[in-house]
DNA sequence: GACCTTCATTGACAAACGTCGATATAGACA
DNA sequence: TGTCTATATCGACGTTTGTCAATGAAGGTC
């Protein structure tokens, strides 16, 4: 599959005022809820943790499979999920693919956290 | 089972530097994915919103199973999943237990996802 | 063309999860 | 004591998830 292949990629821009300020309807939980549950495994945060930490804004799919201690299938798995969560997005270059950070897509998960 | 029932809970106080400013290790990212884990079912969340939100500061059980369309024994499943995650504390008084956010906790989660 | 490398997909499997009905526990009150 | 109510636990179920080996697809090099 091509890098740039449509793939349904949750959107959160306009989801959600901070949970602890008002009160969500269950369409927006359940989409907060997704956003969070791409959060809600070790590899997964690491692997964010690894894109998101590089000097040059991207990194490598090669340069994730070792850090991880996972196979190469199972990474590639788990950037499909970051993919679908809107919370990293792919740019195949030659052979190789490099994976950034979506900013706002974090930025609003952390903001649906915020105090009251 | 009492309320003041040990139960062990997720503490973030000492875990973890923000997601896109230093490398965790896995210990932390283990650590971290099970508080995200916990946020991630829009059932919990509903919860949570509606704890959080509630005026007085806490929501009798009783008034939390309606709300979320859902039996009686799957909330109570969701609250242990939130108390577990250290989200929220139960205080039973008389008949009725009584649920708080823990906003330490939910603090720790989003300074995880603030930006570099 | 043939071959190699990178990455995604498939298929299988065990483990974890969300859900509910039934039941247990504990407190209130007569 | 007995009964009623609120909440937790148990047991079972279908579904989803994380994982890997095997395979496929696409691009590079010779």
């Amino acid at each position: 599959m091509a890098v740039g292949t449509p793939l349904t990629v949750l959107d959160l821009d306009e989801c959600c005022t901070p949970l602890r300020r008002e009160v969500l309807d269950q369409t927006d939980a359940a989409t907060l809820a997704e956003g969070f549950k791409a959060l809600g495994d070790p590899v997964r945060l690491q692997l964010l943790n690894l894109i998101a930490t590089a000097d040059a804004g991207e990194v490598c799919a090669c340069d994730l499979v070792e850090p991880v201690g996972r196979s190469q299938p199972t990474v590639s798995h788990h950037l499909k999920v970051l993919r679908e969560a809107g919370l990293v997005t792919a740019a195949k270059r030659g052979t190789w693919v490099w994976y950034s950070v979506a900013p706002a897509q974090l930025d609003a998960l952390q903001r649906a956290l915020a105090r009251r």
